[in-house]
Order: structure tokens, then C-alpha cells, then sequence
RNA sequence: UGGGGAGUCGCCAAGCUGGUUAAGGCACCGGAUUUUGAUUCCGGCAUACGUGGGUUCGAAUCCUACCUCCCCAGCCA
């Protein structure tokens, strides 16, 4: 698999002087700290055996090298992975990188009612793309139902967990409040064996939904809401996606999550900082466990960090949901939306994300992020790699009145300015060109130096001309430019550069460009936080997807599907994935180019 | 009236076993190169670490009081 290691951010690339004062580890962060601690005391050193050693079967997918470290990223398959969870999986996958260790892909599939196959496949599908491999690593925590139902019975036994048959309103009414303690269950007592058979004829089907539950017997008192007595098992008669109708009752997240790291062994269990507080319920369940002989020790531990948050984007599955559904996007790949999916579209490149994912960082605190900073990795990352191109997004004629009608020429475009070994194309020239509409004005504001009337500016990789005039319709709509070409300032020739132009632009032969279809994508919200004044549908910025035809040079009619290109001046470009055909490519912008110029918009 | 977290430059984020000129990135501002107003390059950019006290020769780092923000009352994850 392409599991291109991310160039860690203190590692010298490329001798860049940076080195000046003392080495810090710029990449370092409380987690890497964290784990530092943790194999500098031997923590996991001993560890050899392969699985839990408890009364249920080893999982066969039980890691053969437990001292190592271990992460996970473990999403529940019901939605779409988005730029979020990327930040997830670069820290999870990116750890286990630098530390020698590996990181599981596990789906949390333990509600039936939300999980879908569809959301497993396109989970994979994204995080292979972004460039991680799991290898032998891909579980289910459905994989885990009978160890995990085999442990229920061990807290039942132990007189730790209870069956509750009071209902579900009743149950909040005994829970309490934040500031008010809650009150025991009638049915907390209820001795062992009678837990064990009703858990067991709750498992047999014998209960409709919603008439018991399990629950661990910790204290209703706590401060913690999560250590009342948290309900780890309820009845669900519904078809699992994996499981079909083996099970009709389900375990909670909360039960389940600390007890598949511990069958996997994770070493360091990493998720957001809404978790803090489930910290000591995982802790407890897993201590318990190991008190039982069911789990050995170390156990793993629960560390949390901030989600990302973005800028301009939403990204709460509620929302982007009905994003979809009710078709204010074009599905969950539309390239305006912040999944995983929709970045590839859209023209991100997996190590664009990867670098993004770099330069935020990793800490507890609570904070936003710039959409720009996302977008000037991805410039960062295609400035290096994409070739040039010319396109003429918003054409408007160019006549060269003293160059020969009916005659045409080559001119050489070197395919990346900086990387001569990438080579170069030939594009046409001849009398009437396209040119960019905003690149000729009859009155120019101060700094322009396009083409106005008695103007030159150099025809990129071809001659120096100086605009003459223009035409206009009926409406006085400028529709076409004249003007005059130097014959001795053709780009490549001797004593070319002789004539000094402050300005030059693209352009392209009307003659021999091909038009194409150009989606010119912008932000989908029109404000910072989408959805914080008014409903977020009113949000939407109404520019998002401008559809245009665009003139293009030859060189890009051959352009294969997800190629990625920079339309000179203008940004980088990728050929749509789903829509190009061959020969007749379609493309997406994924990010302009930074403009310093105040003039320009 | 409970429990759990976080507050360092416009935005992120190191540092936090006390002693550094308080990293780095992004943004921004200069200037140089430039046939992309792109890129690249060079330079600038926190006497300041939520606030007030205190300990100390010395505090972003320790103590203390306070302020602000975030999360938690699913049989969701």
C-alpha cells in the first residue's frame, strides 16, 4: 500500500536553515509526550501474550506483538469520514508510524440502527486514500459481541451489574441531575442468578425493545453522570450489518470501546475531548476486568484531544446529512463539501491533508482553524508537483492586426517553471487569440498594468504587444482587442527579452483551443461559522459552483481523470474523476492562487 | 447547587521536573529576484504567557484566589 510516511516536521528536509538555535521537537505535543513517558518506564516491555487470556477466546486477530504501540482509529460506519477525522487518523496512523507501531482501522458498529455497509466501504476507501494502511488490522467491534456478552455475564456474576426493567423515562427521573445526585433502581438489588436469567432471556429474544436493560452497579451519586450506573446492554430487535439477526441486544459504546482496545491491545486509546469524562467509566470497566483475571495489565489508556474545527465549513454529521438529503450539495463527494470524499474530488491531494494535519497540531484546547490555512497546503503541496497550463476562463478576442492572416507558429511552455526536467509543450499561436477578460480595461486603475489602450504586456512564452484598441457592440460591451506584435520579442530567441514589459498574460489561439466545461468551486458558507447567527441553510453561500465553458489549450483535452494541473494565473485545477470523458475532460478547481494584487476582484 | 477540561502573538502551537533572546507554522508588513501581480529568497513581527496576590536571587513554568470559555443529565458514538 501507499504508505508514503509523512515527512515528520523536525526532520531536516532538504538542510533548510532552519536549524539556527537549539533543536526543538517542533512536532512534539502532550500525547507524544505522553508515550515518551510511557516507553521510557518499560510500560509495555513485558508484555508477550497475544490476546486477553480471559474465559472467552482470544481474538484470532489478536496482535502477535503486543509491546508495541498501538493505536486505533475506530469510527462508527455511519456517515461519511470528513476533514475532521482526518486530523484522527493522521494522529493515530502518524504515531504508530513514528513510534515503531501499528494502528488498527476498527468500526464501532454497535447500533444497528445507524450503521450501514455502504459507510464501512467508504470509510476504507478514504483512509487508504489519505495514504494509510492498517494491514492485517481491520476489525469490527461486532467481531467482539460474544467476548464482549461472555464479560457481561462475569460483571453479573460479580454482583456488578444488574438487569433494570424500569422504562427509559423513568430511568432519566432516577439518574438525577448535573447538580442533583440520582436515586437507586428498585431493580438494583435483584440478585445474581436472577440477572443472569433475565440477561440471558433478554439475549434469547424473549423482550421487546426498551423493556430491560443492563446496567454496571457503580454509584448513583457520582458527580460523574457517567458512572450512574451506565447502561451497557439494551434490546434491539434489528438486523446488524455484519452480524444479520444473530444478536437482539447490543452493547453500549462506553462497554465497548475500552474493551476492544484492551482485546487489541491498544496501548494508547486516542479520541475528543467530549470523552474526558467517560475517562473513569473506561477505566473502571477495564479494571474490573482485569480484577476478574479477564484482562492482564497494562490496560490501555484513554487520551483525549481537541477536534478540529474549521472555518466556513460544517461539519456535524446532523448537518452535513442534511446537506445531502436535501440536495443543497451534490452528494457527499461534491467538491464543495469538507468529507474526505469531497476534498479528493475537489482536487486535495492525500499529502496536502496530511500536511494540514501536520502544521495544526495536537492539544486540549478548544479552537478554530482558518479554511485557508487548509487551502494554502494544498498550494504548498501542488505548486511543488503540478505542471503548468494555459486555460482562458472568461475569454475575450485578441487581434494581432500586423500579424499575417492564416499563419500560425509554435511557442515552447515549459511545464513547471522551476523544474525544467519536467519538459514543455508546444502551444499554437496565430493572429486572433483568446485572451482573459479582466486582462484589458480602457481605463485602468492605478497599478494595472494589463492591457489598456496604448499598453504593451508580453503574451506569455510568446511576443510583446501593445494594445491598439478595442471593439464594442451596440451595448458598448467591449468584444474584441486589437493590437500590435514585435516581431524580435518572441519568447526564446535571441535579444527577446530586450523590450521590458511590466505585465504579461496568458492567452491562447482561438483557432486551435477547445472549450470545456470548468467548475469554478468557492465556499460553500458564506460566513466564518456557519449556522451560529441563523439556520445554516441561509448560510450557504449562493456562489458556491459556478459553471462555466472555458477555452483551453490543446495539451489539456488528454488530461486522464484526477490529474491535477495549475491553469496558469488562475489556480490548480483537477479533471473530474466522474464527469471527464476521454478527450473531453472536465474540470474543478480546487484552490486559486494567492493574489496580492489589492486591484484584482 | 455537581463533575470534567482549557486559557502563551491576528489564527494554530512548543515550552510548563523554575534560570531559554518565549520554538515553529500560518497570516501580516518591508525588500530582492521573477515572461504566473504565482513561486522562491532575505528581513521584521509577544519585556509578553487570562487576572490579582504570594514563594524565590530568579516564574509562562511552583502556591493561592479569582475571571472567562468548552463538555456532561441517549436504552447514540
Amino acid at each position: 500500500m501507499s504508505g508514503k510516511p509523512v515527512s515528520r516536521p523536525d526532520a531536516p528536509a532538504g538542510g533548510k536553515p532552519r536549524e539556527k538555535a537549539k533543536q526543538r521537537p517542533s512536532g512534539s505535543n502532550f500525547i507524544r509526550a505522553i508515550i515518551d513517558a510511557d516507553l521510557a518506564s518499560g510500560k509495555y516491555a513485558a508484555r508477550t501474550w497475544g490476546g486477553h487470556p480471559g474465559p472467552a477466546r482470544v481474538h484470532e486477530g489478536a496482535p502477535k506483538d503486543p509491546a508495541r504501540i498501538r493505536t486505533r482509529f475506530p469510527p462508527e460506519p455511519n456517515g461519511y469520514l470528513h476533514i475532521g477525522h482526518a486530523k484522527s487518523i493522521c494522529l493515530n496512523f502518524g504515531l504508530a508510524r513514528d513510534y515503531g507501531g501499528v494502528c488498527h482501522l476498527r468500526f464501532d458498529d454497535t447500533n444497528p440502527a445507524k450503521e450501514e455497509q455502504e459507510y464501512v466501504d467508504s470509510i476504507i476507501e478514504a483512509v487508504r486514500w489519505l495514504g494509510f494502511d492498517w494491514g492485517e488490522h481491520l476489525y469490527y467491534a461486532s467481531d467482539y459481541f460474544d467476548t464482549l456478552y461472555e464479560f457481561a455475564e462475569l460483571f453479573i456474576r460479580h454482583g456488578l451489574a444488574y438487569v433494570d426493567s424500569l422504562t427509559a423515562e423513568e430511568m432519566r427521573d432516577y439518574r438525577g441531575t448535573l447538580f442533583r445526585p440520582g436515586r437507586e433502581s428498585p431493580y438494583r438489588e435483584r440478585p445474581a442468578d436472577e440477572n443472569l436469567a433475565l440477561f440471558r432471556r433478554m439475549r434469547a429474544g424473549e423482550f421487546p425493545d426498551g423493556t430491560h436493560v443492563l446496567r454496571l452497579k457503580i454509584d448513583m451519586t457520582s458527580g460523574n453522570i457517567n458512572l450512574r450506573d451506565p447502561v451497557i446492554y439494551r434490546i434491539r430487535h434489528a438486523a446488524h450489518h455484519r452480524t444479520g439477526d444473530t444478536w437482539c441486544i447490543y452493547p453500549l459504546y462506553d462497554y465497548t470501546h475500552c474493551i476492544s482496545d484492551a482485546l487489541e491491545n491498544i496501548t494508547h486509546s486516542i479520541c475528543t475531548l467530549e470523552f474526558e469524562d467517560h475517562r473513569p467509566l473506561y477505566d473502571w470497566v477495564l479494571e474490573r476486568l482485569a480484577d476478574f483475571g479477564a484482562l492482564k495489565r497494562p490496560l490501555p489508556q484513554q487520551i483525549e484531544f481537541a477536534r478540529l474545527n474549521l472555518t466556513y465549513v460544517v461539519l456535524s454529521k446532523r448537518k452535513l446529512i442534511q446537506l445531502v438529503e436535501e440536495g443543497h450539495v451534490d452528494g457527499w463527494d461534491d467538491p464543495r463539501m469538507p468529507t474526505i470524499a469531497g476534498c479528493r474530488r475537489r482536487g486535495y491531494t492525500p499529502e496536502a491533508i496530511r500536511l494540514f494535519a501536520e502544521r495544526i497540531g495536537v492539544a486540549k484546547e478548544n479552537s478554530t482553524l482558518d479554511i485557508s490555512i487548509l487551502e494554502e497546503c494544498l498550494r504548498d503541496d501542488l505548486n511543488e508537483r503540478a505542471e503548468r497550463r494555459i486555460a482562458v476562463l472568461d475569454p475575450l478576442r485578441l487581434v494581432i492586426d500586423n500579424y499575417p492572416e492564416g499563419a500560425e507558429e509554435e511557442c515552447r511552455a515549459p511545464n513547471h517553471p522551476q523544474k525544467p526536467e519536467l519538459g514543455r509543450r508546444i502551444v499554437p499561436f496565430s493572429r486572433e487569440l483568446w485572451i482573459e477578460r479582466e486582462d484589458f480595461t480602457e481605463s485602468p486603475p492605478q497599478g494595472y498594468f494589463r492591457l489598456y489602450p496604448g499598453n504593451s504586456v508580453r503574451l506569455r512564452y510568446g511576443y510583446v504587444v501593445k494594445c491598439t484598441g478595442c471593439e464594442k457592440d451596440a451595448q458598448g460591451n467591449v468584444i474584441a482587442v486589437h493590437c500590435e506584435y514585435a516581431p524580435e520579442t518572441k519568447s526564446g530567441t535571441p535579444g527577446a527579452d530586450k523590450v521590458k514589459v511590466k505585465g504579461a498574460i496568458h492567452w491562447l489561439s482561438a483557432k486551435h483551443a477547445c472549450a470545456a466545461e470548468v467548475r469554478l468551486y468557492d465556499r460553500l458558507f458564506r460566513v466564518p461559522q456557519p449556522g451560529s447567527e441563523r439556520d445554516v441553510l441561509e448560510d450557504i453561500n449562493p456562489g458556491s459552483k459556478k459553471i462555466i465553458t472555458a477555452q483551453l489549450e490543446p495539451a489539456l483535452r488528454d488530461a486522464k481523470p484526477e490529474e491535477r494541473l495549475q491553469f496558469e494565473r488562475h489556480g490548480y485545477f483537477i479533471a473530474d474523476r466522474v464527469d471527464s470523458k476521454p478527450g473531453v475532460p472536465v474540470f474543478n478547481r480546487a484552490v486559486t492562487l494567492r493574489d496580492s494584487w489589492a486591484g484584482t476582484a
